[in-house]
Formats: structure tokens, C-alpha cells, sequence
DNA sequence: TAGTTGACCGGAA
DNA sequence: ATTCCGGCCAACT
């Protein structure tokens, strides 16, 4: 944990299945609530696969982007989650 | 060191 | 309810 990145890789690698955290929700955990923007450029640019980005979702509860597949494949991926517990 | 970018958020029309 | 504009923050070049 050295930057603001590291915590947020931690923090959305802590998010238990079945449950999603908007974006301004980890930037508050992270540290600053107003980082949200950053967070998601961390993740744009993060490409690890211990890091369920697709647990992470906007405000608004719409999802931003993946890069992974897709926002279509990310809901998928949370429905799939919440459904089977 | 400074400038640019980006998966956002909140308020206003 | 939807769309447009400005603002904030951290990382990358």
C-alpha cells in the first residue's frame, strides 16, 4: 500500500461476492471521497484479475466501463454472482 | 516539474 | 426523467 492505487486494488479485492461498491464508495475507503475519477482511471489501468472491477459500479448504480469485456459482461457477472450464493 | 487523461459525481436546464 | 456543464483527484508521459 504506497499509493492511492494500491488501496483501492485492496479495497475492491475486499469486496464480498454478490455486493457491489460505486466508485465514490471505495475513493471515501481509499481515503478521499472525492477521488472517484481517479479510481476509475486506476482501474482502467489496472489489469489484475484479483481485483473484481466489475463489483464496482457508479453512483447511480449504471455501470462505468470493463476491461474486460464490457459493461454487458459485467452485469452478467453480478447477476451470476448474486445468484448463486 | 508540468501537462494531459480518465471506468466519475453533482447540480442545473 | 434525461441531457449538458463544470469540478476534483490521482496516475501516466
Amino acid at each position: 500500500m504506497k499509493t492511492f492505487a494500491d488501496k483501492v486494488r485492496t479495497i475492491v479485492g475486499k469486496i464480498p461476492r454478490g455486493k457491489t461498491m460505486t466508485y465514490k464508495e471505495v475513493a471515501t475507503r481509499a481515503g478521499n471521497p472525492r477521488a472517484a475519477r481517479a479510481v476509475g482511471a486506476i482501474m482502467r489501468k489496472n489489469y489484475d484479475p484479483a481485483i473484481p472491477c466489475h463489483r464496482v459500479i457508479k453512483s447511480d448504480g449504471s455501470m462505468g466501463g470493463y476491461n474486460r469485456g464490457g459493461a454487458v459482461v459485467k452485469e452478467r457477472i453480478l447477476i451470476k454472482e448474486q445468484t448463486v450464493v
